[in-house]
DNA sequence: TTGGGTGCAAACTCTTTGCATGCCC
DNA sequence: GGGCATGCAAAGAGTTTGCACCCAA
C-alpha cells in the first residue's frame, strides 16, 4: 500500500497537468485554490476557500474562486458536494481510493467525511435497476456530532 | 395492503391536525400550499409553489410559501430535499410507506423518485456503525434520464 | 505582444425579515 | 376585538457577470 496511490498524492498536479492539457494556462489565482483544496481532509465552502487564502499568503477575489472551481469541476478535478443550508462545498475529486461520503450535524454545522463499501456496492447494484444513467451519487447523513450528542 | 395507509392518505388533514395542536391558526394561504403540495408525486421548489398557486385560484405570496414550508419542516411535515443547483425543494413528509429519494437528470434538469429496500436496510447498518448519531438521510443519484440519454 | 487570467464591483437569484393590513378564533 | 396570518417591499446571503488591468506564453 505503499505504492500505486498516485491519485491521491499527486491531485494538485494532475490537476494542474490536466488544465493545461485542455488549454487552460497557469495563474496564480488557480494555483493558490488547488493548493488549499489539496491539502484539506474534507469539502470547503468558496468563502471559506477565500477567507483562507486571504488569510494566508495569496489572496484571491471572490469571483476567481468561483470561476477556478467551476473550471476543476467541469473538468471532473472538483467535485460540488450539498449537504443543504444552501451552500456549496468543493473538494478534491481524487479517485476510487478516496471516495466518500458527508455526515452533516444540523446541531453545529460541521461536516464529516465516511466510507463505507457495503453502501457503495448497494448503490452500484441499484444503479443497473433503474431506468436511468446513473453517473454520480450523493449521499448525506444528518444528524448528531459526538461532541453535540451530549 | 387496501388498509392501513392513512398516513398517506389523509397528509393534508393530518397536516392541518397538527398544526392545529402546535397552536398554528388556519390561514388560507398554509392551507393552499398544503393541498398542492398534497396532490404533488414529487417535490417541488418555493418557485413552482408560488407559481402554480398563481395560474390556480389562490396566490399566495412568495414570503408566505417560505414561511409556511419552514413551518411545515419544524413540524416534520414537509421534508426539505436539496439535490443541487442551489435550490431547496419541499415535499409532503408521508411516513414510512412513502420514504424515497431523488435521481436528477443533469440535462434536463427534471428530478424523479424512487425508493430501493434494500437501500435503506444498508444505510439502517451503515447508521449503527458511524460515531454519529444519524436521523436523516438524503441520497441522491445524478445522471441522465430517459428522456435525455438517447 | 496577445489573449487568457484576475479582481473589483455591480447584477442576479433565492430566501428571510419588517411592517401594515386582514382574517380566524 | 385581539392577535396570529398574510402580502408587499426591502434587506441579506450566495453566486454570477461585466469590464478594465495584469501576466503567462
Amino acid at each position: 500500500m505503499a505504492h500505486g496511490h498516485d491519485e491521491q498524492q499527486d491531485w494538485a498536479a494532475d490537476a494542474a497537468q490536466r488544465l493545461a492539457a485542455a488549454g487552460f494556462r497557469r495563474g496564480g489565482a488557480r494555483t493558490a485554490v488547488i493548493a488549499l483544496l489539496d491539502a484539506q481532509p474534507c469539502a470547503l465552502t468558496a468563502a471559506e476557500i477565500a477567507l483562507r487564502l486571504r488569510d494566508g499568503h495569496r489572496s484571491v477575489g471572490r469571483a476567481s474562486v468561483y470561476r477556478v472551481l467551476d473550471e476543476l469541476v467541469s473538468l471532473a478535478l472538483v467535485t460540488r458536494v450539498e449537504v443543504g443550508q444552501g451552500v456549496a462545498r468543493y473538494e478534491p475529486a481524487r479517485g476510487g481510493h478516496e471516495h466518500h461520503h458527508h455526515m452533516v450535524c444540523d446541531t453545529c454545522g460541521d461536516v464529516f467525511p465516511f466510507a463505507d463499501e457495503e453502501l457503495e456496492r448497494t448503490i452500484g447494484r441499484l444503479a443497473g435497476r433503474v431506468a436511468f444513467d446513473v453517473a454520480e451519487h450523493d449521499i448525506v447523513l444528518h444528524g448528531s456530532c459526538a461532541g453535540c450528542r451530549s
